[in-house]
DNA sequence: CGAGCGATTCGC
DNA sequence: CGAATCGCTCGG
């Protein structure tokens, strides 16, 4: 197996490649440990037409710069002054475009993922964008990370989802009726998913 | 340069 | 339901 090329994430339509993600794998190796979960969880973002998105209207800042590159990178921001959310930059450069990932189903590494989240059992430890990023390892020094060579990188394993759900985003009522989009997709029936 | 505010989580 | 907690963003 290998890691998707460029080309995936560098097209036009987030939520069209928001939707390939379910099903996909994504890895970690940081600190000499390999985790991966399969993508059950997403949400799409964009910098055009979407107030939700941090790059909405096309905003340029230090903190949305790495949006407007060329897909395939990571984009790591904290949350809540506490909280390290993992999004997949997409599009071409000049488009900030991302997909957030919301929730995983632990396949492999998971004593490390329990480590990593001072927990017993393996109970919820990825369902949640904040949570799957202390599970897998991911830190704010991956921001801009390349995605096909280095600690994090996705791929695809032949895993169908039974079906795939489309609803509105959690988390963006300030973004008014762009809140109403229906841009959260998940795998139906998925235990992993953080709120059904 | 300082006030306000989260793409969340957990515990009360 | 409210606190935790701090970098980013914007206004002055």
């Amino acid at each position: 197996m290998a890691a998707l090329p460029d080309d995936f994430y560098v097209r036009p339509n987030v939520t069209e490649i928001a939707k390939e993600l379910i099903g996909m794998v994504l890895y970690s190796n940081v600190g000499g440990c390999i985790t991966a979960g399969k993508i059950v969880e997403v949400e799409a973002y964009s910098g055009t037409n979407d107030k939700a998105c941090h790059a909405n209207e096309n905003k340029r800042t230090p903190r949305t710069e790495i949006m407007f590159q060329k897909g395939g990178l990571a984009y790591v921001y904290l949350c809540y002054g506490m909280h390290r959310l993992f999004n997949v930059v997409t599009n071409v450069e000049g488009m900030a475009d991302a997909v957030l990932i919301r929730a995983l189903e632990p396949l492999e590494g998971i004593e490390y993922m329990l480590q990593r989240s001072n927990k017993n059992t393996l109970k919820g430890i990825t369902s949640g964008p904040a949570k799957l990023s202390v599970a897998m390892g991911i830190q704010l020094r991956h921001y801009g990370a390349r995605l096909n060579e280095g600690e994090l990188w996705i791929e695809y394993e032949g895993f169908k989802p039974s079906g795939i759900i489309e609803t509105t985003r959690i988390g963006v009522d300030y973004a008014g009726l762009d809140a109403l989009k229906p841009w959260r997709f998940y795998e139906q029936g998925n235990s992993w998913v953080s709120k059904p």
